[in-house]
DNA sequence: CATAGCGTATTACTTCACTAATACACAGTG
DNA sequence: CACTGTGTATTAGTGAAGTAATACGCTATG
């Protein structure tokens, strides 16, 4: 379980360890049933506070992607891959809904935006094979 | 001029009337050489301070959409339209660039992350017809 | 040069998100 | 039942963002 955190970052801490679980979850390091660190543990090795790392294990156990055992460890939750997508579409159309607005307010015809938003995926996509 | 701010909306007001200005320009509402209302009166108008309003319309000029002349009301500025679309682009891009990271995180293919968008584009566009 | 209209630099206040400190509740173990 | 492990409710502190009050500099106009 690597998780490093910037402080400094701008990004609050607390959404740096939730987004890392998430692709740790994603990437297949973190199998359903498997136990996550402990918040003490965890938030002593990245020297903040333990509340901080229990926000983000909370948070993530409201949107189902852990599961809470009163006083054990968390989980990760086993979510049966249909629903798994349709969080990730629920989650992608989130993060788009600027860029709609974005594209509308500048007068930018529809096929424009999609070209650009292609380009954008195909240089992410290179950039993670190298 | 007309705008309209929402104080209880959780959008500052500087960037709801940065928003509304921007639009105005695209709309062709408001055009090149055109002046905009003097801060006081808008303040006024919206009940708000004149520094919220003087700080919308500071960054506006950062941006090149306005240009300032002091002592004398700010106009729109004129950009010529290769300018336009080149800053257009790059505005869209930055509100892409988190939705570009999100569908990486997620693991989603580009075809389907593009799919969505191009929903979503529709589905705006159809919006504002009605 | 007086005046009126303009934008804004400076300063201070307020609010809220984030983080931290402390103390508490629950489960397993011997 | 004592002890150690777990997460967290509650409370308080800190910093940054947004807004407001005040006072100032600039330009046009007569």
């Amino acid at each position: 379980m690597l998780i490093v955190v910037d402080p400094s970052s701008g990004v609050p801490v607390f959404r740096q360890v939730m987004d890392q679980v998430r692709f740790h979850i994603a990437s297949g390091l973190l199998q359903p049933g498997d136990e996550l660190p402990a918040t003490r543990s965890l938030s002593a090795e990245l020297g903040v506070n333990p509340m901080t790392i229990s926000k983000a294990y909370n948070l993530l156990e409201r949107d189902d992607v852990l599961e809470r055992r009163p006083g054990r460890p968390l989980v990760v939750r086993a979510l049966d891959p249909e629903e798994l997508e349709v969080e990730k579409i629920d989650r992608l159309r989130a993060s788009l809904a600027d860029a709609v607005r974005a594209a509308r307010q500048l007068g930018l015809e529809n096929d424009e935006a999609l070209r650009i938003y292609g380009e954008l995926l195909e240089d992410a996509s290179e950039e993670e094979r190298s």
